[in-house]
DNA sequence: ATGATAAATTAACGTCTGTTCATATACAAT
DNA sequence: ATTGTATATGAACAGACGTTAATTTATCAT
């Protein structure tokens, strides 16, 4: 009865709905089952066992890595650059399912070695990495003040992750984010203030 | 047989150790139990149950406040202000008990509505408090750039935030902290020379 | 020494867990 | 229409879960 070609898909958004909640071993495979609609023993004829689910999660998690094309470019316009990188985060910051993938991934990120590992090599530093380049080119431009790009750039980035984190734990119990919203550009304006020649 | 008066201590212990490691669903209470030497019953004659004893962590981590004494006066020293704030920060990050507490809590935090409640009203109000405070009084006196202290307070606390993040997930795998611990420093000199003018 | 009290043990309960198996059903290709 | 394959079901398993009860053991105060 493969009437619906993307029930591996449901399992896999009905797994993140109930991590997010609950974490990995709050969400059995029973729950996911009955809130995709189907018997916990069809579950194994699209995953090979619960551990699985997660993996699929955690690729979920990294599969849209914080690129950015043009950079050189980009980052000639100096204080736009840093506000288009942080108007994008908040963005993601605030998307229904890519809030709730950051949840996971935060819940899990102390309990899971795998998760740390992606987490640390493939995507934090690669974000890292984009931000230094830009900052580095903006000090040979002259624009910004002599620095380490790679530790400015985690400065930068560091309060885009604390608010990111706020907005995350107040809306979990739906409390109002308006005002730590705007935090986002603040930051920028802020930034720029600190470090622009 | 009341041979051990601390019993109550160790079973906490005990649990931290666990939750920590596995969040709070994964420590059963036959796995404390097993690790404070007793048999899983007997935890019943400290705690009335599971729960109990997760309100009791989560009333340690509040336990120690950032609390500051003199703030007018110490503030006024401006960035030596900020130093000594960063260090006691550090110092906590690489406490053995205290990182295990923070680990608990940033697993718990996305899970638990009183643990959020605590955090955010309790604990990190009063952060960014003494913080502003302290921002104020340097503004007043001239050292420091005028802005929004409570927006400061954030942006300079969000860095060690994310510091002592870092530093648990490296921790964790017993990989080396040695370039990161570094900033916390780094970061008071970053910062002081943003704001100070 | 004796009794009161605190803290441990053993045993058991009902429920939930992840997973497997044999079986039934639905769809695609022939 | 028939066959093969993918997907669902129901039943069952062994083990872990939180918690309770009855009982035994140890300590403290008298």
């Amino acid at each position: 009865m493969p009437k619906l070609r993307n029930t591996k898909e449901k399992i896999i958004e009905a797994a993140i709905d109930l991590i997010a909640e609950n974490g990995y071993k709050g969400a059995s495979v029973r729950k996911i089952a009955a809130k995709v609609g189907i018997r916990e023993s069809a579950i194994y004829n699209h995953f090979k066992n619960k551990e699985d689910i997660l993996k699929s999660i955690f690729s979920e998690i990294f599969s849209t890595p914080f690129e950015m094309k043009d950079i050189e470019e980009k980052a000639k316009k100096g204080k736009s650059f840093l506000h288009q990188y942080a108007v994008a985060y908040k963005l993601v910051s605030f998307d229904k399912k890519m809030e709730k993938l950051f949840r996971v991934m935060m819940i899990e990120l102390f309990q899971n070695e795998d998760l740390r590992e992606s987490f640390l090599k493939e995507f934090h530093q690669k974000e890292i990495q984009v931000l230094s380049k830009a900052l580095f080119i903006m000090m040979q431009e002259g624009m910004v003040r002599s620095a380490d790009p790679m530790f400015m750039a985690q400065e930068f980035i560091s309060a885009l992750f604390y608010i990111r984190i706020m907005v995350s734990l107040l809306r979990i119990d739906s409390k109002p984010t308006a005002p730590i919203a705007t935090h986002f550009e603040k930051h920028v304006d802020f930034f720029w203030e600190s470090i622009s020649v």
